[in-house]
DNA sequence: CCAAGTTGGGAAAACGTTTCCAAAAAGGAG
DNA sequence: CTCCTTTTTGGAAACGTTTTCCCAACTTGG
């Protein structure tokens, strides 16, 4: 393929000549710019990033390391992280790392190897060893929806506390008093502030959190299933449930469909992350909503200010849930007798 | 960061040596290896792979080249296809195209800038700008899910025809007469394969390809919705549904229950993908399943001979489907019209 | 008309590797 | 001990850029 040299030769100018021309850096006559684009088109000529990278230290690569691509959740903020390193001219490797601390460490040194500029971390695990790597430290990185107990990382992720009271306030709302809620593991902080929301909001009507029945779940569908049967087993219905994601949360309605409890006429349910297939779930499924979009592009931002070298003035920044209300809520049963025989 | 140079330094000998030791090409003897292993470790030097690209041409970067890492079918090809080049050193470089020409053009661009040493196409569209770049022509591709009409491009894809086959003859089996089919778009091959399978099956089982009732959908849940719509205008249940996708099967069984139209019980359904989500659906989804792991890892196989220059006997490989039966298929209502009325 | 500034552009070094070639060291045979 | 072969090593070029430094040729102003 045509170098650089090539252009040079054929547009009767010096190789440096090109270079300031196609980085519009340094002064250049306005012929000798045609003479050098004319050349370019003509020969097809195409930067080679390697060696432009090489010397200038500007790769335009972020690494992006995530726990698993196929999980509907980080496809989605995948999705947004991608078109926003698009928009700003930045490459990603993809990372999948899965439950792999060996292929994380990997993944960090071949990133390290590579010059990546940045890298981004939806969700990387307090266990992660992105800080035992010597040479990573010197590196940007951002982390999504994930607050890290350690050190003041640069962080955006959902107010997972306003996420809580959303749920916890509508289902208020619809007179429920019996409350469960399937959590995400507990040692992730995630988790604890969504619970801390949930719960302080119940309390404050007046419902202890003794009377609430607190599972703990993985953030699959069959966490859901699992959490819904130990629920089952300690509560009766009319009750309603907070799930911490969408997929606990049809984990959980298949298991009360199997018991032949109705949702939400026995249960009521309450997801988080606004799934796609929330609308195609049978009934479709009440969630608050998280903002990946956003999540995704003040991730990018805020890596590129990082990257940049600018002072940046929050290293750390939520972004606001809303609530989707749809068929998996209702008010108990209790207070509708009369109705109770003339639904579906 | 400690370069070559250092490391010859400190291990006291010339940088083209621990070249040789860190590549294992040429000879070395036990001794000086030894030097330069202690004198990598004690610097932690990790080789510039900008700087080994540049010079050697190998980049150990392939290009996933994807329409939708946001759709649980590519998300879940994707992570395949991520363990794949992993296992063999690859890397990937994330590109997520959508529906967008001018992005796809772009990316393939960069991706020759890069010197990546292959790209993997998942599902690439037949006017995909693919073959009209000049400099691709040279590089190694494959693509996945997929025939291209044009030309003998390298592909590996599910058996549809066989996929059509498995879903006619199970709803057969089941003793359904009146059929109906949610295809893809018409324009994609792998659509008309499988309605090719699943026709031809029916006509051989005695039902003319007149009577069976084929609307075109999108692969996606709206797809699946207005094509169920359409269907119902045409034809009264019972009958059996083959939806080309798990997606479009979700969407047509919702507007087949909002309707109150009991699947399988009036309208037996069948899928094609087997996603993770068919299990929680409800009723859970009898469906066709690809296995992605086999197309992914067939896939980055015949990329990686490509790119080593090996003759490859096949440059098109299928794929065998597999049945999955749950809950969504069922014998036609008519055979059993006592219970007709208990239901609900 | 000359000194001082301004502008445009070329030469060469540098980025960090790999690889070719030749030189040095080591080993073996006579 | 010498000569030849084989093994091990070092030097230097090359990969394709960017960037620093410098010089030549104009402009400009006095």
């Amino acid at each position: 393929m045509a170098s650089i040299k090539d252009v040079a030769r054929l547009a009767g100018v010096s190789a440096s000549t090109v270079s300031r021309v196609i980085n519009k850096r340094g002064k250049t006559s306005k012929e000798t710019e045609e003479k050098v684009w004319k050349a370019i088109e003509a020969l097809q000529y195409r930067p080679n990033l390697l060696a432009r990278g090489l010397r200038s230290q500007k790769t335009k690569l972020l690494g992006l390391l995530v726990p698993d691509i196929d999980s509907p959740f980080f496809a989605r903020l995948a999705k947004y992280i991608e078109e926003a390193a698009y928009q700003r001219g930045y490459n990603l490797i993809l990372c999948n790392v899965g439950e792999d601390p060996k292929k994380e460490k990997d993944y960090l040194e071949v990133l390290i190897q590579r010059k990546v500029e940045g890298i981004i971390f939806p969700r990387v695990s307090d266990e992660s060893l992105l800080f035992r790597i010597p040479h990573l430290s010197r590196i940007p990185y951002v982390i999504l929806d994930r607050t890290l107990e350690k050190e003041e990382a640069p962080t955006v992720k959902l107010d997972n506390i306003a996420a809580g009271i959303l749920a916890a306030t509508h289902l208020l709302k619809l007179g429920h008093r019996k409350f469960a809620c399937i959590t995400g593991p507990q040692k992730i902080g995630v988790s604890r502030e969504r619970l801390e929301g949930f719960l302080t909001t119940l309390t404050q009507a007046g419902i202890p959190p003794e009377d609430v029945v607190i599972v703990e779940g993985d953030f699959r569908i069959d966490g859901g299933r699992k959490g819904m049967e130990k629920i089952l087993s300690h509560l009766s219905p009319p009750f309603a449930l907070f799930c911490m994601n969408d997929m606990m949360a049809f984990g959980a309605i298949q298991v009360a469909k199997e018991k032949n409890w109705q949702v939400p006429g026995d249960i009521s349910v309450v997801g988080l992350d606004n799934n796609p297939l929330c609308e195609v779930f049978s009934p479709p499924l009440t969630t608050v909503a998280q903002p990946f979009d956003q999540i995704a592009k003040l991730g990018i931002t805020l890596l590129c200010k990082l990257i940049e070298g600018k002072r940046v003035r929050k290293r750390s920044m939520t972004v606001s849930p809303y609530l989707v209300i749809r068929q998996s809520t209702a008010p108990p049963r209790e207070q509708q007798t009369g109705e109770q025989f003339t639904r579906e």
